[in-house]
DNA sequence: TTCCTTTTGGCAATCGATTGTAAAAGTGCT
DNA sequence: AGCACTTTTACAATCGATTGCCAAAAGGAA
């Protein structure tokens, strides 16, 4: 005579769980799932039987039948500057809160770094089935696929600037009163020759760039000239460096891109025995936890990280809801310490 | 007459693609994966209605179908500390290199950030039959749990210490050298009077410490002072300039046991009017990317993180192919910069 | 006892794809 | 035309859980 029934701890689903308490697959479902359809009695029999084999439902075969996953897609596009990877600081820092949020609403996150080489690469990610809800960390150079998956695709949210005819829902800072008020700032110090340290191709620097022009032509001042430098912090050094040397002596304000521009910046001042704020004011963008941890101290813009996290939580959980968000634009702040 | 064909882009499943294409469901199937068991003709007519549709099978039930779901779960367990979260840097260095090496190998990333309260919170991960692999960022206080579903689990790797008789697969450095190290850069530099700032609790760090106090016992130097400091950022700072104030003149070289303390101390010690390295030392732990960014450069110890990553997926894709990979202990590196 | 209401639990369809098996269609050869 | 053999496609089971519907059992009232 063989012993038919599993050894402890081999029960692979609920039909075998279900045969060893002797009732059916949907009276062990029921009873898992803690519904009161099903005796107390039973139910607490099949739940103490399963805790003692170790059994845990198999979570694929259950989402793919209610068709909800509780997973949200982070996905960070990267577009323009492929070098850029998941530990550039701006997305750290905006990773920590957003993880934070859909954690404790009981979701998990599903992280995907992406490269668009694809035509279709959001529709790939939109239609996996695998994701109840997507957030983008950025739109890249990616505007056109990002519109035409969100006609169709309600539960998505990007980091970014709002662009007037957008079908998508952003959530990001007014780039360009955030540029502004960096101009005013180096003006109000006295600055009267500024540069604007960065790339101006991602549309949300270039942002940066206009309202910087915008405040030097109402102080009167000639527009800024823009000094690129590569993402990848290795390079950025190198053309931060090679910018400023023949700089000296020229230029007594730099608003830069973000704030890890701002701090190669003040080093390679200090590096070439240039005075901040002194002989030249620094300000950055972003204020970043480490703006805070640099010596000197950066002066900063504050995007307001962690409040723009939550506001693209509450925003595509609405839109999961059916409740069609109209995109937020956050107000940037000037934040003083050391370096202008 | 109703039509009864769906119009575009409404094709849900293989089922509709299969009736608009006159053909059976298994054969839609064999076309979209590309086999060449269907004619090529057929293949073709078939992908270029779904692509038209802009069909998608769903991965979920696929993922069920073939069972593998082609996903990595990377968690990250919080014992000891539960303020301590995602934005952790030491979290994020590691985290851009394991993405990196995952999505390479067309694996995608679940990122779960873990409170280990119930009991069985990693038997529910590793059972959900959701993952086909798990990395550890870190063991906590865990241990005990790590290894009860390592016996039986085989595809999962934790970074941290090896300890002797550990079930489970580690990758980690040599904590204890680590320390050692960090001491005799200290001492090489002519520091008398040592403290280690940091807790001791958690394993890795308390071997650390060890290895600090062996390299000062070496030198003849007293055992160093251990200055307690909590993790999260905000009250860290007042920790150690509350250990610092009353140690000024008293100490001239401080072990940290992380960067991310390390920059704190750097920056009280600024606040204090002591000069780094000049009236006292400091060395930090691991060599996060912002060890390079922070004015002044942090003096550390290396974890060699990035080689570290890819030691893990290394190690994982091994034990997923049923290779029981031993652990491996990486060797620190002592990186000389500004502050010691 | 009979009829009616309420619990309790089983049956079977369903979610959407994959794949082994077998049948149908096609090709070549005599 | 007939037969052997290969290519192409259909059928149906399967992955593992959930849930609407219905029937059996139990309890209550007259």
């Amino acid at each position: 005579m063989t012993d038919t029934s599993p050894p402890y701890g081999k029960i692979r689903n609920i039909a075998e769980l279900a045969r060893i308490a002797g009732v059916s697959t949907g009276t062990v479902s029921r009873a898992l799932a803690n519904k009161n359809l099903v005796n107390k009695e039973t139910r607490e029999r099949i739940q103490a039987l399963a805790r003692e084999h170790g059994f845990r439902p198999n979570q694929m075969a259950r989402r793919l039948r209610v068709q909800e996953t509780k997973v949200i897609g982070i996905v960070v596009p990267l577009g323009h500057e492929q070098r850029q990877h998941l530990s550039d600081p701006f997305f750290m820092a905006i990773l920590g809160p957003l993880a934070d949020a859909l954690t404790e609403s009981g979701y998990d996150i599903m992280l995907s770094r992406v490269i668009p080489d694809a035509e279709d690469w959001l529709e790939r990610i939109v239609d996996s089935g695998m994701l109840d809800g997507v957030l983008l960390i950025g739109q890249s150079n990616q505007i056109e696929a990002i519109e035409r998956v969100a006609e169709r695709y309600r539960p998505m949210v990007a980091w970014g600037s709002h662009l007037g005819a957008d079908k998508h829902c952003t959530v990001g800072v007014d780039n360009h009163a955030g540029g502004r008020m960096a101009g005013e700032l180096l003006i109000e110090r006295g600055c009267r020759t500024i540069g604007f340290m960065g790339d101006i191709e991602p549309i949300e620097f270039r942002e940066r760039y206009r309202g910087l022009c915008d405040a030097c032509a109402a102080a009167g001042l000639e527009k800024p000239a823009v000094l690129p430098v590569h993402i990848a912090s290795d390079e950025m050094s190198d053309d931060i460096a090679a910018h400023l040397t023949p700089l000296k002596g020229k230029i007594d304000g730099i608003a830069a891109v973000s704030d890890l521009v701002a701090m190669h910046t003040v080093r390679a001042l200090a590096d070439l025995g240039i005075a901040v704020p002194g002989d030249v004011a620094v300000v950055g963008f972003d204020d970043l936890p480490l703006a805070e941890q640099t010596i000197p101290r950066l002066t900063t813009i504050s995007q307001h990280v962690p409040e723009g996290a939550r506001a693209m939580v509450k925003a595509l959980f609405e839109r999961m809801n059916g409740i069609d968000t109209p995109s937020v634009v956050m107000h940037p702040e000037t934040i003083r310490r050391d370096t202008a």
